[in-house]
DNA sequence: TGACGATTCTTATGGCGTAAGAATAGCGTG
DNA sequence: CACGCTATTCTTACGCCATAAGAATCGTCA
């Protein structure tokens, strides 16, 4: 790994290997392990290099969420709006299941890739020629998008191991924990948020804000966040 | 702030101060603040002697965790199903917005004091008494909190600030955030998953599980999360 | 050939979690 | 009251971290 190099020899470095060399790191050891010192061992070079392709450690991770986000592609054979929105709601699900080390990450930086922007914008436009209105529509998929980083977030397969439920005192809850599945879990709740936005568009005319909706005041700051 | 204090003068130092400390250390100048040395300071000690009331910071973060669920108490007069689960959803909600910093923390261990299990065991009571099944009683508490994390982790005031959205190439994006709303978004995509697990109900006699969902494997590591 | 810019390594600073141990205060027992 | 015990606190030290500053080396182009 570690090759002997003399100090301006090249080692080939670039961003992109960089963020990939981040990415399966952290997979194998887990986010602790992502520091820059072990980046740059794992593509044998010293720390400081990475500086010369990425700003500080805080850009890094931004790049890997950038990374990651990117690989979330749903498939565009989409016949309704709810298709589509389960296909993505999937496939983001997808990516994220594959990297369970870096939810957190995704969780915590916004990631406003124009591959992020290019499908949010083809989300919009399909929910918005169902007949939802704009603001509707762009909530709609946010809050899409935060249930499925919500439940990826929450999946058990996370939790570090906890002490055991008593039966004796939480009944009903050590029944229904030997019997879940986080995986029937998402899908029925997905139907069920996806039932509801469908209520919510027959409900109005326009799939307008039923309740006259609060207004963003003008000195909301800007919104930044794509569906990642 | 910081007494002088000899070698085994007391501080009167407590599991519970120091917990306090650090939630109001994090709100105040965020989660690269929580370090043991900082913590310590803030309380007139030394960084070691926090080790002779918390194992680790591994644990004091469990325990910030803890603390901050236990906040989370939405009122008992639930007239519905519905209105239970609403309440405990802005509930839940409001504890995190009140700790923003925490947010990251929160999503990422879970807690399973027996606070949070005895609300569980009430939702889970209340739900299967309005007809859902049990397990599907557990995914709609799950679901819900998954919701309301995923949402609060979403939230723009998290965000760090990001370059403006190009409002040529994207316009419908461009145009929806300048009208968007967290806190309506978060109204409207509660109601809807709310209609959603109605018409759940309603569908399946007992609130069953559809499609004949995959049983949970026997190798299934116990599940520990609770609601929050 | 020689100068230059890009890339890499070296060294150093201040902060982190925490292991090991020394010192002290207060308390219960004689 | 004296004595030791235990809980609490401080001190020191180690190896890790991000990263600032600068020295060494390469490929390239004049």
């Amino acid at each position: 790994m570690t090759a002997n190099r003399g100090r301006g020899q090249r080692a080939g470095l670039t961003r992109q290997a960089i963020l990939r060399a981040a990415v399966r790191l952290a997979d194998q050891e887990g986010l602790t392990a992502l520091s820059m010192r072990r980046i740059a061992a794992e593509l044998g070079v010293e720390a400081m290099t990475l500086y010369h392709h990425v700003p500080n450690k805080n850009a890094l991770l931004d790049g890997i969420v950038e990374q990651l986000v990117s690989e979330t592609t749903p498939p565009p054979t989409a016949s309704s709006w709810q298709e589509s929105l389960r296909a993505y709601a999937h496939a983001f699900l997808a990516t994220l299941t594959a990297h369970p080390n870096l939810i957190a990450l995704v969780a915590t930086r916004p990631a406003t890739t124009p591959h992020n922007l290019r499908t949010m914008e083809a989300m919009l436009e399909s929910l918005r020629s169902a007949g939802f209105e704009l603001t509707r529509a762009h909530d709609v998929v946010r809050s899409l998008a935060a249930f499925v980083l919500g439940h990826a977030a929450a999946h058990p397969d996370l939790a570090p191991d906890c002490p055991p439920v008593d039966a004796g005192s939480y009944p009903l809850f050590f029944a229904a924990v030997a019997t879940s599945d986080a995986a029937s879990r998402f899908d029925f709740a997905l139907e069920a948020l996806l039932h509801g936005f469908a209520a919510a568009l027959t409900a109005a005319p326009s799939g307008g804000r039923p309740g006259a909706a609060r207004e963003a005041g003008s000195g909301v700051r800007q919104d930044c966040a794509g569906p990642g």
